[in-house]
RNA sequence: GCCGAAGUGGCGGAACUGGUAGACGCGCUGGACUCAAAAUCCAGUGGGGCCACGCCCCGUGCGGGUUCGAUCCCCGCCUUCGGCACCA
C-alpha cells in the first residue's frame, strides 16, 4: 500500500489553496451586509526573526476555529500581517547587520513562507505590514485626529530611559525597573516627550469591561491593577511661610486627625522654594539630588530603610489647625497623586516606619470600639473601626467618618472627594530610527503645526546612520528635517522622534477589514460589519500593553464617530507558553525548537495536531520529543483506513449500526468541545478513538458500509487540525473540496442509547455494573441492582437504610 | 505583603452540572510478522494484598468538614507559577 508521505500531499494542497485563493473572503456587497459572519484574529507577529513554536500554537488554534466556523456556514474573516516597525525589528536588524527595512522584508518573506508551509487558512488579500507607507500613512492620520482632540500632547516630564536601547519607554514597557525588551535597568530623565492622554479614559477602560463577552479573569484583573483606581479625597494643606496651598491625595480622609507630619517627593517643585535661604537648604537640596540619581530599582527596594530630611518648614492641617513638620523623602513619588502626602503613621505602615526611624509622633485616630488604646502604635485597618480623638467626628464608623470629613472640607473649600489612578499617560515618542514618523512640524513663527492630511504620509527618510545614539537618527536627514510651514510658508523643521510600535498595532485589526482602501483608513460601514473581533487569540504577555492600548484607541475612534463600537475584542483567549527541556524556549538557553525542522521530519499536519494535543491550550506545557510520534502514527492509521475504503469503492452506508452511532457521538463531542467549550485537545482524542474502533473492524466485509461512514466522518472531523491529509483522503474517497464541505451534524436519534451501564454502589463504593435497558423505573433499577451477586455479598444480612437512584447512571444502597 | 491560577500514574493529560478516577497519547512489558531490523498489528500497564484467572484494601498536594456519594463544594495549611508592589 502507498505510504503516507506528508510532504508530497502538503505541498500539493498548499498549491491548490494558493491558486484558488481558497481562503480569501471578500467584503460583503451592498446586499450582503446582513450575512452571518465572524472575525477570528490572532495577534500579528513581529518580523524580528522566523516563527517559533508559540506562533505555531497561536495560529493553529485560530486556524482550527476559522475552519470549523467557515464550514458552519459563516463568512469568516481571518487575516494576517506583520508588526514590522519598532524595537523588535530594528534590534534584529542591528544584530544581523543590515538596514532595518531590508532585514524586516527578509524576515517577512521567511515568515510568509512558513505560514504557507503550515497550511494555515489565511486571507492573503488583506495582508498588512505596519512599516509600509500605505499603512503608516493612516497611523499618522489617526495621530493627527488624536492631536486635534488634545489627546496627543507634548510635555516635559520625568520619563523612563533605557540606556541600552537609547530611547524612552512607556511605563507599561518597564518591568521591575527594567526595560521590557533588553532587561537593562531604566534611568529617570526629565525630557520633553509626546504622550497620549489615556488617563482620560481610565474610568471607561474599567467600566466598559462589562461590554466584553469573554475575557480571562486574570487579564481583567491585571488591567484593573494597572489602572489602579483609588477613591479618596484631595485635602489642601497650607504653608503660611510661602503663602501657598499644597493639595495631597488620600484614600483615608477619616484619619486626617492623625496626620503628624507631611512629606514632599524630592522632585516636588516647591522643595527649593521652601528651603531657600534657610539653614536646611544645603542638606535638603543635596538629598533631592541624590534621590534623583538613584534608579527606580534602588528607590523601590523594600529591604531598604526609609530615608528623608526635615525642611524646617511646617504646614497647617485644615481640620485642626495643627502645624506639622514638612519632610522630604523618596518614598513619596512625584508621579502619583500630587507628589505630597499627609503622613498618618498610626494607620499607614510606610508612614509608621518613617516615624519610628525619625522619632516622629504617632497618633491613633481610628480603632475598633473596645480596643484599649495604646498610643504610639500602628493600628491595622479593621472592619468595625470607629473614629477616636477626632473632634466632632469622634465615634463615627470609619466609612461614615470619611464622608463626613470630606463634606466638612468641601463646605469650607479645603478639599474635595477625588479619585486617583496608577495609570499614567502613554509615552509614545521614541528616539529610534525604525518607526512611524510623528507628523508634526515646528515653525519658527507659528510654533507646533500638524502636517496637513493631504501631505501624508510623512515618509521615513533614508539615513546612513540609523544606530541608536540617544537622539533620533532622523535628525541626521537634514533635507528631510527642513520643511516649509503649511500655515505661514516660513521655515520649519520636522519632529524627528518616531512612534512606539504599540501605536502601529493599536488599530491593525481595523485596517484588515478594508486593507486596500487608499482614500481612508477604513470605511466605517465595512469596519462596523466585521468588528468587533469575535475571537482574539494571543499570548498573555500583552495582557496590559497591547490589549489596553487597543481598547483605548477604539474608544477614542468611537468618540470621533469613526467606529460604531467601543470594545475591539469581544472574546479573548490567552494561550499558554511552550516549554522545552524544562524551560521557556530561548536562544540563550539553546533550547529552541525549530518549526521548520519538525515539519521536515513529521509534516505540518503532525505538528499542528501535536501542538494542540499536548494539553489545554491556555496552559503552559512542556514539549516532549516523542509525543509527536503518536500523532504521526495516528495520521498513518487514518491514511491506511481511508485508502482501503477508497480502494473498496462506493458502498451503501447503513442508516444505523454501532459504528455509525460511534461516529455521530464523535461529531457531537468534537463540535461541542471546539465551539462551546473552546477545548482543542479532547476533540483529537475523540477522533483517535473513532479511528481505533473503526480500524479493529475494517476487514469485516459485512461492515464495509459502516467503516466507510466512520472513515469519512473521521476525515471530515480532523480536517481543521490536519487539512492536508484530510483533503487528500477526501479526494481519494471520490469527493472534493472538504474545506467547503458543511460541518457534519450529529443525528440526535443516533446519540440515544437503548441500554446503559448501571453502576451499583454500596455505601458509595462501586461494587458492580450491569447493562440495563434505558427507561426502567427506579424500583426496577433497584431490583436489578439487588440481584447482582457482588452486590448481595455486601448487602445480605444487613439492613438497607437508604436507596439512591440517579436515573440513567447509578444506584447507591446504604446499609 | 496584596491579588489571581494551579497541584491527578513513570510522563503529557481526561473526567463538561457533586455520580464508574486515570479517556487519549507517550513511555514501558510481552507476543505476532521478519533471516534480522524498521514499520505495522495484538495484548498488558496507578499502588498494595490475597484462599491469585477474581476479589479486597489504598489512591486526585496535606489536615478537617458537608453529603448516600467529593478530583469537583466549604474551612485551614503546604507547594508551584503568574500579576502588582513605598500608588498614600
Amino acid at each position: 500500500m502507498e505510504r503516507y508521505e506528508p510532504e508530497t500531499i502538503e505541498l500539493k494542497w498548499q498549491d491548490v489553496w494558493e491558486r484558488e485563493r481558497a481562503f480569501s473572503v471578500p467584503n460583503p456587497g451592498p446586499g450582503e451586509m446582513d450575512e452571518r459572519h465572524t472575525y477570528v484574529l490572532e495577534m500579528l507577529p513581529y518580523p524580528s526573526g522566523e516563527l517559533h513554536m508559540g506562533h505555531v500554537k497561536n495560529y493553529t488554534l485560530g486556524d482550527v476555529l476559522a475552519h470549523v466556523r467557515r464550514r458552519m456556514g459563516l463568512r469568516v474573516l481571518r487575516p494576517m500581517g506583520y508588526d514590522a516597525f519598532g524595537l523588535p525589528a530594528e534590534n534584529a536588524a542591528i544584530r544581523e547587520g543590515g538596514h532595518p527595512r531590508a532585514v524586516t522584508e527578509r524576515n517577512i518573506a521567511a515568515i510568509r513562507e512558513q505560514m504557507r508551509r503550515m497550511g494555515w487558512a489565511i486571507d492573503w488579500d488583506r495582508e498588512v505590514s505596519t512599516s509600509d507607507p500605505s499603512y503608516y500613512r493612516w497611523t499618522q492620520w489617526i495621530f493627527l485626529r488624536f492631536y486635534e482632540q488634545g489627546l496627543a500632547y507634548r510635555k516635559e516630564a520625568p520619563v523612563n530611559w533605557c540606556p541600552n536601547d537609547q530611547t524612552v519607554l512607556a511605563n507599561e514597557q518597564v518591568i521591575d525597573g527594567r526595560c521590557e525588551r533588553c532587561g537593562a535597568e531604566v534611568e529617570r530623565r526629565n525630557l520633553e516627550q509626546w504622550f497620549f492622554r489615556i488617563t482620560d479614559y481610565a474610568d471607561r477602560l474599567l467600566d466598559e469591561m462589562s461590554l466584553l463577552e469573554s475575557w480571562p479573569e486574570h487579564v481583567l484583573t491585571m488591567q484593573r491593577n494597572w489602572i489602579g483606581r483609588s477613591e479618596g479625597a484631595e485635602v489642601v494643606f497650607r504653608i503660611e511661610e510661602l503663602d501657598a496651598d499644597i493639595p495631597v491625595f488620600t484614600t483615608r480622609p477619616d484619619t486626617l486627625f492623625g496626620a503628624t507630619f507631611f512629606v514632599l517627593a524630592p522632585e516636588h517643585p516647591l522643595v527649593p522654594e521652601l528651603v531657600r535661604g534657610t539653614p536646611h537648604e544645603e542638606e535638603v537640596l543635596d538629598y533631592a539630588r541624590r534621590a534623583a540619581g538613584r534608579s527606580a530599582i534602588e528607590r523601590a527596594d523594600p529591604e531598604k530603610e526609609k530615608t528623608g530630611v526635615f525642611t524646617g518648614a511646617f504646614v497647617t492641617n485644615p481640620v485642626n489647625e495643627q502645624r506639622i513638620p514638612i519632610w522630604v523623602a523618596d518614598y513619596v513619588l512625584m508621579e502619583y497623586g500630587t507628589g505630597a502626602i499627609m503622613a498618618v503613621p498610626a494607620h499607614d505602615e510606610r508612614d509608621f516606619e518613617f516615624a519610628r526611624r525619625f522619632e516622629l509622633p504617632v497618633k491613633v485616630v481610628v480603632a475598633p470600639p473596645d480596643d484599649e488604646l495604646e498610643e504610639g502604635t500602628y493600628v491595622p485597618h479593621s472592619e468595625d473601626e470607629r473614629l477616636v480623638d477626632s473632634a466632632q467626628f469622634t465615634g463615627l464608623p470609619a466609612e461614615e467618618g470619611k464622608r463626613a470629613i470630606v463634606e466638612w472640607l468641601e463646605s469650607r473649600g479645603l478639599g474635595k472627594a477625588a479619585v486617583s489612578y496608577r495609570l499614567r499617560d502613554w509615552l509614545l515618542s521614541r528616539q529610534r530610527y525604525w518607526g512611524c514618523p510623528i507628523p508634526i512640524l515646528y515653525c519658527d513663527s507659528c510654533g507646533m503645526v500638524p502636517v496637513p492630511d493631504e501631505d501624508l504620509p510623512v515618509l521615513l527618510p533614508e539615513v546612513d546612520e540609523y544606530l541608536p545614539k540617544g537622539r533620533s537618527p532622523l535628525a541626521a536627514a537634514e533635507d528631510w528635517v527642513h520643511a516649509t510651514c503649511p500655515r505661514c510658508g516660513g521655515e520649519a523643521h520636522r519632529e524627528t522622534d518616531t512612534m512606539d510600535t504599540f501605536v502601529d498595532s493599536s488599530w491593525y485589526f481595523i485596517r484588515y477589514c478594508d486593507a486596500k482602501n487608499d482614500g481612508a483608513p477604513w470605511s466605517r460601514e465595512i469596519a462596523d460589519y466585521w468588528l468587533p473581533v469575535n475571537q482574539y487569540i494571543g499570548g498573555v504577555e500583552h495582557a496590559i500593553l497591547h490589549l489596553l492600548y487597543a481598547r483605548f484607541f477604539v474608544k477614542v475612534l468611537n468618540d470621533l464617530g469613526l467606529l460604531g463600537f467601543r470594545e475591539p475584542f469581544l472574546r479573548l483567549f490567552t494561550q499558554g507558553m511552550i516549554h522545552y527541556l524544562g524551560a521557556k524556549m530561548s536562544k540563550s538557553k539553546g533550547n529552541v525548537l525549530s518549526p521548520d525542522d519538525l515539519i521536515a521530519t513529521y509534516g505540518a499536519d503532525s505538528v499542528r495536531l501535536y501542538i494542540l494535543y499536548m494539553g489545554p491550550a491556555e496552559d503552559d506545557i512542556e514539549w516532549q520529543d516523542t509525543g509527536i510520534d503518536g500523532m504521526a502514527r495516528f495520521l498513518g492509521r487514518l491514511w491506511r483506513l481511508g485508502l482501503e475504503a477508497a480502494e473498496r469503492g462506493p458502498v451503501d452506508v447503513p442508516a444505523d449500526g454501532p459504528l455509525v452511532r460511534r461516529a455521530h457521538a464523535a461529531i457531537a463531542k468534537v463540535s461541542d468541545d471546539i465551539l462551546r467549550r473552546f477545548q482543542f485537545n479532547t476533540p483529537i482524542a475523540a477522533v483517535i478513538e473513532l479511528v481505533n474502533e473503526t480500524y479493529h473492524v475494517k476487514d469485516d466485509p459485512a461492515r464495509a458500509g459502516e467503516v466507510r461512514f466512520a472513515a469519512e466522518t473521521a476525515v471530515s472531523l480532523i480536517q481543521p487540525y490536519a487539512p492536508h491529509l484530510s483533503e487528500e483522503l477526501w479526494e481519494r474517497l471520490g469527493r472534493e473540496r472538504l474545506w467547503e464541505e458543511p460541518w457534519p451534524q450529529a443525528d440526535p436519534a443516533l446519540l440515544e442509547r437503548e441500554t446503559f451501564e448501571l453502576v451499583v454502589q454500596v455505601n458509595g463504593k462501586v461494587r458492580d455494573r450491569v447493562e440495563v435497558p434505558v427507561g426502567l423505573s427506579d424500583p426496577e433499577l433497584l431490583a436489578r441492582a439487588k440481584e447482582l451477586p457482588r452486590v448481595r455479598a455486601h448487602v445480605d444480612g444487613k439492613e438497607i437504610r437508604k436507596e439512591i437512584v440517579v436515573p440513567g447512571k447509578l444506584v447507591n444502597l446504604v446499609v
